[in-house]
DNA sequence: TATGAATGAGATTTCATTCAT
DNA sequence: CATGAATGAAATCTCATTCAT
């Protein structure tokens, strides 16, 4: 049975968030984890390499997991505005229905050490290829700003959702995050000045706004 | 005399700036430090009551300065719209002009445990206020969109500023962060759409873009 | 069936040679050894009773070939000087063909513990009564020297072999050992002096020095 | 003060080398030693820089005192074999003498992995090149035989040496050492053969024999 | 004020060995 | 006979902090 197949990896995997989550990044002994997942703490060694392994793939895996849900949560839709729209919310509601997953994501796995934090930042290049994707559909199709260049775009987009996770796990989720995705859709799409009437952005009726 | 008047307090703070933002956070001993700073290492604790204090003193005189110099960079700007543009410009020019304390802010400090995290928390609010005030001028006068919560601006206009920093620190200052400023500007003020002729936020003559 | 007549057993004692020639005595885990005899690492389990035992058993069969070719290359020799003769070329024979084996009982094995190190120090005893036997009809019959103890003899010979062939191993096999054997022999029948014509250790036509 | 002059650092090894002579090379911890010397185990770091440094530092203190002793013992002799005999004597001597630390020798460090085992064997060129002095002036005055090489004729006398020091550790110490010393010299100086009367290495009246 | 030598708690990781299959 | 996944004990080393001077 092949190593990462088995039972044993996910367990320790979510053992590992759920620890970190109570206790803290610092906290997170592994003899706490292997407890936790129902094994000995050798056992973490057999399926991962060592400590800093074992937090890479954990953000791996839910980082995966997160850039596969925003996608099904695009789906077909064709239209930028709307990929976009759908990403952001999707953002929140993954984070936002796992209050232990935002606390580690947002939180305690920001105290690695560089060489985690090297690995991590990898990763989410996954993430922003999606944003990027849909950056550069928007920009060929006329509908996106082309005065700005697309990073800086993507900076925006990223940086407002991680902001906004922080700030909801900071608050000790007393904010109805799943509530800010279509205001939070408005305000990158639209910007913060007041939008006039027959302002920015109302495509046609298949625009976003026409489908809420 | 004010322990905090000492020079050796200002001496240590920045020996520990430039010790995290070489050696990084997770090796920056207090003994490296006092070495830095040229005292013995118990003297650190005559100036602090121990490492987490050292760090939050170090922050908070830092975020203070980074503060003041938007404050002044205000100046007397009127306009919400200014005032944004002018906030969003010298938060990159104060960081933008110092790497290293940009890499301490931006990637070294986030190691720091929960903790410390927590008080930097709080100091943000410093830094908030004044984004605060701005986005309740541009409400006030109907210039800001009310459509979206203000706390959620905030975390727009301080989330893009904090991820394009993080991307610069991280890149290796590879780009012109200050070029960056009114483009930011523009995407924070008028969205990612397509502003149309005619469209967005164009105010009076005194409106940000006529100064363009 | 004998268990140490099983193929298995001779497998797993050559693996264990190879592994600790190669990385080393710390290095030469249970687990290398099993993998590089071709079975699962519980199965050594069924040959030798644990790690020390293994070690133990390593250098009981290949000091028993050791010894057992001496004594072959003793053969039919009558005077205690060729057999002396013999026997130092022989020992430096087996082992100077035979450089992963020289590496292992000279260098990696004396790293074993004390535990182990008295059980091999036993065992050494099948060679040192080979050696005492040639210094006992040496002495019988008046041709050794009578004025010092048989058993110092013995650490003169032994000794001086174990110190070449360590000697050879840690040079990296850099000089002929086989070469060695003559000289060495000189050394020990007639030691470091000068040796006057007519001197000492001529003895019959049959004597060593004849041959040479 | 010198971080070595500390009477710690020489507390630190002498109770390094009652703690391995007790309790056995891999029985030695840190702690334990720490806890000898009457310091706190981190304090050790203060004076080594790890483990290995330690024990190295442990041997190259003692190989230098035998290796001093020996010179002294030397002395002023003049005559290549009286040198070779009061070496002799004074290796057992300071071994002989020093029970704890021959075990160390002989036998415990033995154990110390490869890098540890480089760096002593290093070490050992000291009293390596006292010998090969000695054997150096001996051929060139025509005293000793220049039939062997000079390094075989070392490896005859430290092997010598150290197997009569390694037998009488692992004896426990049951035979009187000091009393082999003017056999050895013998046995290393003319051989085993016996000698005749008038045989080898008769020098002048202050010939080493002359002594006795 | 200032020093800096000393402290000592605490966690990762390895690997020989077992035992259910 | 054979497997190999699982076990779990054990020790080095770091570094924030103290305190006698």
């Amino acid at each position: 049975m092949s190593v990462r197949g088995g039972d044993k990896y996910a367990a320790i995997l979510d053992a590992a968030q759920h620890v970190i989550a109570r206790q803290g990044y610092h906290n997170a002994q592994i003899s706490r984890i292997a407890a936790e997942a129902g094994v000995a703490a050798g056992t973490v060694y057999l399926y991962f390499q060592n400590k800093p392994d074992l937090l890479v793939c954990l953000f791996r895996e839910r980082l995966n997991l997160l850039v596969s849900e925003i996608k099904e949560a695009i789906g077909d839709a064709v239209d930028p505005r709307e990929k976009l729209r759908r990403a952001i919310a999707q953002h929140l509601r993954s984070l936002g229905t796992r209050p232990e997953l935002a606390a580690v994501t947002q939180i305690e796995m920001r105290q690695a050490d560089t060489q985690v934090q090297q690995q991590i930042s990898n990763l989410m290049k996954g993430w922003f290829a999606v944003i990027d994707q849909i950056i550069a559909e928007g920009q060929a199709s006329g509908l996106f700003t082309r005065e700005v260049p697309a990073k800086q775009i993507r900076n925006l987009i990223f940086g407002t959702l991680d902001q906004t996770v922080t700030a909801w796990v900071m608050s000790g989720y007393k904010f109805d995050i799943l509530a800010l995705a279509e205001p939070t859709y408005r305000l990158i799409a639209h910007g913060v000045m007041q939008h006039r009437e027959g302002g920015v952005g109302n495509g046609d009726s298949g625009s976003p706004e026409a489908d809420l």
